[in-house]
DNA sequence: GCGTGATATTGCAATATTACAATAATTTTA
DNA sequence: TAAAATTATTGTAATATTGCAATATCACGC
């Protein structure tokens, strides 16, 4: 997509080209965990074995849609795994990803840290 | 606010009443950081002393109502302490305030881990 | 007071997100 | 094969976010 100069007048979106890959990938990740209902999926899925989107909906009480949406916006990051077990798809947390992603997340927190008490 | 059966229908808003509160504020702060160009913000508040707005303004590339509007959704965490000298208010990182949202980031992460180690 | 500089606010347009009903697709079970 | 169960997809509406121009506000220096 090329930007010109007439089409930025007014943006509603994310001008992600002017920051690093360090800055977008750490957005990326933090913005999928910026919703409680990704949170509490997470949780879910990390404390039930065979867990599957129809315990979602009854669990955490949006509509099967909106569940399977939010699903998808965490597999996105790769977070999650699947296994197909007849008509059933059970998830769990991908442990190497979720620890990816803790370490780059804390990775952030502590440079911020660690640079402040530098001034 | 009450939630009416003919008003939710269709809705385009987070039902933030339906999750603990522990979901909502984890959520509430990777959410501020879900976006690059408050990344980028609070990265170069901690490396620069005496940071203040129009800096920001040059050193991202964002328009200066776009990086003020950034910032007040940061401040709004307490993520950022503020100085005023003569016309210039000076930006600083709320260590403390970091500190607690690396803290309960960090648990969720690690929380999330044991859990699945469990199953 | 007047102009300058720094920042916040307002208004607006474009895009993104959130949520759900309806439907489609897929697989098991009767 | 038909019905049931599970999940993804599509369509749609409401709300939220992102970005900037224009303007307002506030403090300083003259």
């Amino acid at each position: 997509m090329q930007y010109h100069a007439f089409k930025l007048k007014k943006m509603g979106f994310t001008k992600k080209h002017i920051f690093s890959d360090q800055q977008n990938q750490i957005a990326n990740y933090t913005k999928v965990i910026g919703h409680p209902a990704r949170v509490s999926i997470i949780q879910y899925i990390s404390e039930h074995k065979d867990c599957n989107c129809n315990r979602l909906v009854k669990a955490i009480g949006l509509a099967q849609p909106t569940i399977s949406q939010h699903l998808a916006e965490i597999r996105k990051t790769g977070l999650l795994k699947q296994k197909i077990k007849g008509k059933n798809l059970f998830y769990s947390i991908n442990q190497d990803k979720l620890n990816e992603c803790r370490r780059l997340v804390n990775d952030f927190f502590v440079k911020t840290q660690v640079n402040c008490s530098k001034l």
